[in-house]
Parts: C-alpha cells; sequence; structure tokens
DNA sequence: CCGTGCTATCGTATATCTACGATGAACGAT
DNA sequence: ATCGTTCATCGTAGATATACGATAGCACGG
C-alpha cells in the first residue's frame, strides 16, 4: 500500500520486500516449516503434518502464505505436491537483513 | 506456546525468537521505522510520526510492539522519549537469518 | 500554578491470522 | 469405474493486528 518514502530517506522498493518475507517467518510453525525444507534439501510435501503438532489444512495454510511471499514453490509430483525453498529468494531475505 | 521441536530435528529455542524478531519486522512501517533509527545514529523520539504517513497512536503502536520483540529500546530524555535501536538483539537477528 | 508539547493508552472499528473439521479435486492403483 | 491417498479450499470461530481519534500523564517553560 503506502511505502512510507521520505524525500530524505531515499528508499526502497526493499521495504515492501523485506516486511513482505520477515512476515512470512513471523511464525513459529513457518520457521519451523522453513528449517524442514532447508535440511531436505529434497522437495517435501505434506510430511511436514507429521513433524509438527498442527492440522492438515493449518500447514496447508502457511504453506500457501509462504509461496505467497515467495519464500517457497511447490511442483505437482503425482499425487504429491513437493515443496521446496526458493534459494534465491532465501538470499534475497538474507542481503537485506544483513544490509541493515 | 508450542515449540514444534522434532527428534530428528533438535531445535533451538531458536525458532521462537526468529519468529518474535521477524515478525517485528512484517510490516512496512516498522521496517522503516527500524530504518530510521539506524540511520538516525543518534536515538529518535517522536519525529517518526513525522515521516511516515501515520497517526501518532499507530506509531506508538508499532514502537511498543517492536520494543516488545526487543529490537528496539527506549529511554526518557525529559518530555520526550528517544528510541534506539538494540544493536545487540539486531545482530542476533542478523546471525538467526544468516544461519538459515 | 498553568499552559504547551510529547507520548502512551483507551476505545473502537475493521481486517487479517490462526486453527480446526469437513468437503472437494486430482492422481495412481486396483 | 471405484477406491484410497494427498493436498487445497471452504466455513467457522476466536484471537491478534492495524489504524484512527480522543483522552490522560509527564516534564518543562512561563
Amino acid at each position: 500500500m503506502n511505502d512510507y518514502c521520505t524525500p530524505e530517506n531515499v528508499c526502497c522498493a526493499t521495504d515492501a520486500d523485506l516486511a513482505r518475507l520477515a512476515k512470512a517467518l513471523g511464525h513459529p510453525a513457518r520457521v519451523a516449516i522453513l528449517r524442514l525444507l532447508i535440511t531436505r534439501t529434497e522437495c517435501v510435501c505434506g510430511e511436514i503434518v507429521h513433524e509438527l503438532p498442527l492440522a492438515q489444512s493449518t500447514i496447508s495454510q502457511h504453506l500457501k502464505m509462504m509461496k505467497e511471499s515467495g519464500l517457497i514453490q511447490g511442483e505437482v509430483d503425482g499425487p504429491r505436491i513437493c515443496y521446496c525453498v526458493n534459494r534465491a529468494v532465501l538470499a534475497q531475505l538474507k542481503a537485506l537483513i544483513a544490509a541493515l
């Protein structure tokens, strides 16, 4: 919406980007999901459900949110859907945070 | 609440920490505020209100949230309150993100 | 003491998040 | 074609976030 830009503080479409990515990590379950996807270098589908104490629909919602943020990608693999980290976006997040 | 720990994924009180800090940056206004506090190395009070297109009460709420997350500190300076970045916590956030 | 400027908080309204069960859609196997 | 598996979506409920105006508290200057 607003970008909170000011004349003296030349910004930075990255404010919204950073906020969006940070929000995607703003819940412990999503942090856990991201870690899971990172450790399992391979894409992982709904075994995430078996790792976290949450209902399948709730996990699906978190995955959707993370996918919309760009942090995660999902690819159809037969009956199941394999999720994997979008390394480029994760790198962007790291860069944005490190640049603070 | 839950820490989503699993036997195979030895974690990590840092899941909750990371989520809390990420959430504190999960809104464009708060990113803008953090940037403002970083550039003005000096502590800054409510001139933040003049930089962002938000009401004073809204800014105060964001500041409260950021203060509760630990990212920010506020010190009373006469009639006004000077906010400054908690460098240690910011460094912790950077480390947690970089470690992903 | 009294006003002024600066913040925090309250009250409120709307929107989004979080979580669950139930249902639906897609696919492979029988 | 039918079943079971896998995942997304719907509907719902309660909690939290976002934003504002109004009000209250505090410190300083007159």
